[in-house]
DNA sequence: CTAGGTGCAAACTATTTGCAGGCGG
DNA sequence: CCGCCTGCAAATAGTTTGCACCTAG
């Protein structure tokens, strides 16, 4: 993720362009993975000087928040996030338990599963969880992966 | 959820049948929503006499891994469980943000997902998670609902 | 009887908060 | 220069663990 893109999507957010704030996008931009909140930290402490784990809390949040990042569901107890590049269009994440890859899944039955809640329910979707888990092509294909 | 009912179901997964295992089942049967560990200890406490909260997250945790019950993500930074009526069949969930009520959701379109991910990558889909969110037809009506 | 189940107390750890100072717009 | 941003230290709270005792099968 290039500086003006990451500057650009925290003014669309009315934030700050902070080097934090950058250098987080940037972080999570180059990684094909997720990261917990510590994860981020240690990559970018060298980088930054110093930076406190508040912010990186903070910061994660906020992202999350507004969409420009996902948080991936996993049995450990941490939070984790993913910076997805395509950020244009509702789609979704298969999640490798191998290597920890993340792809994209475009299909999403869900326009329908609302269709159905309104009209038998009355009820009104307001936003759905969905995430893919799985091994990814090349693990299957022999490459172990980096167990986590 | 009937006491014979509990039994099978934990006999199925070679659990031994007591009654905190029983009662905890009992709890969230009883309920059209999600409890997290605490809530279900508040209530079945009174029925046993006592019971440690660690008992009660062991269960929790057995049951869900089990598939027997299921977990609810929510913002709250706590664990919660929902007990299905509905035993039967792969389906998931709407889950009313407004009076936490749970209604089950038939349609998924899963399948198509995990062959796309097949053909495409080679990947292999081991689970997944889908979760509505929205507000239910009763509070969509003027019911203002329980708000959390 | 014996392995699994449970209570209790204590530990753990991810995450949050309060406040003083810093810096982007 | 104003108000958001951040560091630091400390608190919070949900969840887990260790171990001795208990009970279902």
């Amino acid at each position: 993720m290039e500086p003006e893109q990451s500057a650009a999507i925290l003014k669309q957010l009315k934030l700050k362009v902070t080097p934090r704030r950058q250098e987080i996008m940037n972080c999570l931009g180059r990684e094909q993975s997720y990261l917990s909140a510590d994860e981020v930290w240690e990559r970018i402490k060298p980088r930054l000087g110093s930076i406190g784990l508040p912010t990186v809390y903070r910061i994660l949040d906020e992202l999350a928040e507004a969409g420009v990042i996902t948080r991936i569901f996993l049995s450990d107890r941490k939070q984790n996030y993913f910076l997805c590049a395509n950020q244009e269009g509702h789609h979704h994440h298969f999640v490798c338990e191998s290597c920890r890859r993340v792809e994209d899944v475009e299909q999403c039955g869900l326009e329908g599963v609302s269709r159905d809640i309104a009209r038998r329910s009355g009820g009104r979707v307001t936003s759905h969880i969905l995430q893919i888990n799985g091994i990814c092509g090349s693990c299957c294909q022999g490459h172990a992966g980096a167990a986590p």
